[in-house]
DNA sequence: ACATTTCCGTTGTTTTTACAACAAAAAGAT
DNA sequence: ATCTTTTTGTTGTAAAAACAACGGAAATGT
């Protein structure tokens, strides 16, 4: 359990609080039972399964959302960041359980909420309560539209139009065609659902095409 | 433009007015200018591109969510239906446009709310607009959900597995082993993102072996 | 610096898919 | 009922992907 003074800048600039002043905020936290939590490098803080009620907000670290299909294959869903929800989705559907793991990449600093407590307690009564679920909805939609996009970058037939998809998509948000991403290879591919060597032999390709270049986990889109 | 009060009675019990009675219900359809409108089978409600300040509620008919891939490929992200909301995320995701087109798949009749308009009157003013908010808030989670079920389909590696885990997914949705799918063969092999030709082999097979029976669009799942 | 482990690229082989072309069946129109 | 159009199933072929196996590079630990 870490100290949650130390981290109070950054909770206060996360979106989860967008527009609360000093005041809101901190009885919000205390009304949510807020925590700081570390977890260790692929531990799991998500299960399929569980039951979520609780808002998870990433501080530092980094956050695979998996699915495993049924004969071990690994499905990465989305890899989450600093500033980033865990499965807000599950905890906005009552009853539902988590179909998705969140596994962390490395030592990972969670904010922990919980919802469900406060949310029965003060009803209608506390005003911050509005802000916040404004803010989750917009959160959500977010969250919404990266999923479609990632269908999107799923949905192309061939490896290569894959590939040029994620990578015209990270050019867009990094605002530059020289950008370097989080996955390694593996990881990559899960994201991507295809095989890890094909699509080191696609990068490979792509680059002699004159159509990237890639140094590690440092890729440029040329032309 | 069609008569609001005709179908009062559905609008009131949709999701989206979900907790509301009557005069708050009124109120907020007044306020958020309500409108019926029907569109015409292949129409276009919303077309990639379009900046969204409207609630759209599907009343009755059949919308498909798509997106044209750069080379004329038709990607079908989600196919909804009565009380089934269209691209709540653009509404809640300020200044994004629409990744996304919606069109009707059949005549089909939609409540229209202007969202923006009510929003920036009664700001923090009225309470209906905290239950609406709500309750969005708890639709776009269940839509986040079924985009995360998508995302499942569409990953597995062949033709076969993404059919027997799209059918798996409907006969747990119609808590029965039998039931009928919307979608017409090309449109299911544009769902599931597969060649339709190999997609319609891969059922015989599967029915020859004795894994699923089906007529027209009726299917049972054996074993 | 060395050993060990993890990650990445390459190649050949097998499996699966896309694509094209066509026939049969179903649905719609007159 | 007849004709037309749309939808669906079947087959063969070419393209692409998965898989397996391996060697080298890079990172990690000691």
């Amino acid at each position: 359990m870490e100290r949650l003074e130390k981290y109070y800048n950054q909770i206060k600039n996360s979106p989860v609080f967008y527009g609360m002043n000093d005041e809101e905020l901190r009885g919000l936290l205390e009304c949510f039972n807020a925590r700081v939590r570390k977890y260790e490098k692929e531990e799991m803080i998500i299960r399929q399964g569980d039951m979520i009620s609780n808002i998870y907000l990433i501080l530092d670290g980094a956050v695979n959302i998996e699915k495993d299909s049924y004969w071990g294959r690994r499905i990465i869903i989305s890899r989450l960041g600093k500033n980033d929800n865990l499965a807000l989705s599950f905890v906005g559907s009552k009853d539902v359980e988590s179909s998705i793991d969140a596994i962390t990449v490395e030592d990972t600093l969670v904010l922990i909420l919980g919802y469900e407590k406060c949310t029965s307690m003060c009803q209608n009564a506390c005003v911050r309560h509005k802000v916040l679920i404004n803010n989750l909805f917009q959160i959500l939609s977010k969250e919404n539209i990266e999923l479609i996009q990632k269908i999107e970058n799923v949905s192309q037939k061939t490896i290569r139009d894959k590939l040029m998809t994620y990578f015209s998509n990270e050019a867009q948000k990094n605002h530059s065609n020289t950008f370097s991403i989080n996955f390694n290879r593996q990881d990559l591919a899960d994201y991507l659902n295809v095989d890890r060597s094909a699509m080191s032999f696609e990068l490979s390709k792509l680059q002699k095409e004159g159509f990237i270049k890639y140094d590690k986990n440092r890729f440029e889109l040329l032309s």
